[in-house]
DNA sequence: GATTGATCAAGAATAATTCTAAATCGAGAA
DNA sequence: TTCTCGATTTAGAATTATTCTTGATCAATC
């Protein structure tokens, strides 16, 4: 529903200091449409189609400035170029070695603050990222098998 | 002791096609005598004290040869530069926010497949990464505290 | 000793991201 | 409305980790 989205984004950003830009609400709106954890330059792409004056230093910092907000979160997998998501569920990602793709992976509640860590240590924030193949590619490979994964 | 690490390097280095060379043991040997999780330069820099020709093309291919062979593991901290980890348990990793240090942790192995997958997805490498603050960095926030951690 | 393929070294190239500096914008003050 | 000032945007330069390229070197085998 269009409407509490606004409103988380609204809530948000006016809540401090941030002006609500067309730019920021421009990027905000395709990353809360696409569930494809582009990165940086893929929003880029995306922003300029409908809005061409767009740059990219401003994908840049867009971004930078919805993940301090807490509207995005970052994805890193390994060094590749930085994701982003708009889901902020507790969640880790899956990434598949075939296709690319990421997909969100539900965290069980109670798992999540079952490390055993050492005394006095404190957990501010954790990031969990699993490989491995997923589902579609998983049966392309039986049907036509290639040794060349990776 | 230093004769099960030398078979071990040993072993999987001379098992294909690849030589065991001054360079390589070099740093392996000094990987697997750090548990500091160095980057490449870093591990560059040490290199240099013992093996003062070594170049940093040749630690980082060496490093990706170690890593290839299972000798040593990549540390990613979200995009920070790769770190290498001597460490071939299974475990994940915390870093402090305050001191950047890399500490591991031990991943009680009942644990370590109850990830709830979609079906059909196979996990093939995971890793674990959680920040915060270390039991040192606590002790001496509490001395003399300061609010810009970060 | 010659050959051959693996390895090494130096520096160029790449690519994601950050920085810089100037132009623009927008909300409130006058 | 017009002014002002700080926030934002923009283009492009700069940074930085890493990879690539190319030629030199080395070590095992012929």
């Amino acid at each position: 529903m269009k409407v509490s989205r606004q409103d988380h984004y609204t809530d948000t950003i006016r809540g401090g200091v941030l002006r609500d830009t067309p730019q920021r609400r421009h990027v905000y709106d395709l990353l809360r449409d696409e569930h494809s954890h582009p990165t940086a330059t893929e929003v880029f792409l995306r922003a300029k189609k409908g809005m061409p004056s767009i740059s990219l230093a401003t994908v840049y910092n867009t971004l930078e400035t919805l993940v301090a907000c807490g509207l995005v979160k970052q994805v890193h997998v390994d060094r590749e170029p930085t994701r982003f998501c708009p889901n902020l569920e507790e969640h880790g990602h899956f990434v598949c070695e075939h296709c690319s793709r990421v997909f969100d992976i539900d965290l069980a509640a109670e798992r999540s603050q079952q490390w055993s860590l050492p005394a006095g240590f404190t957990i501010t924030h954790h990031e969990i990222s699993l490989r491995g193949i997923c589902a579609d590619c998983a049966k392309s490979e039986i049907q036509n098998p290639k040794s060349e994964i990776r």
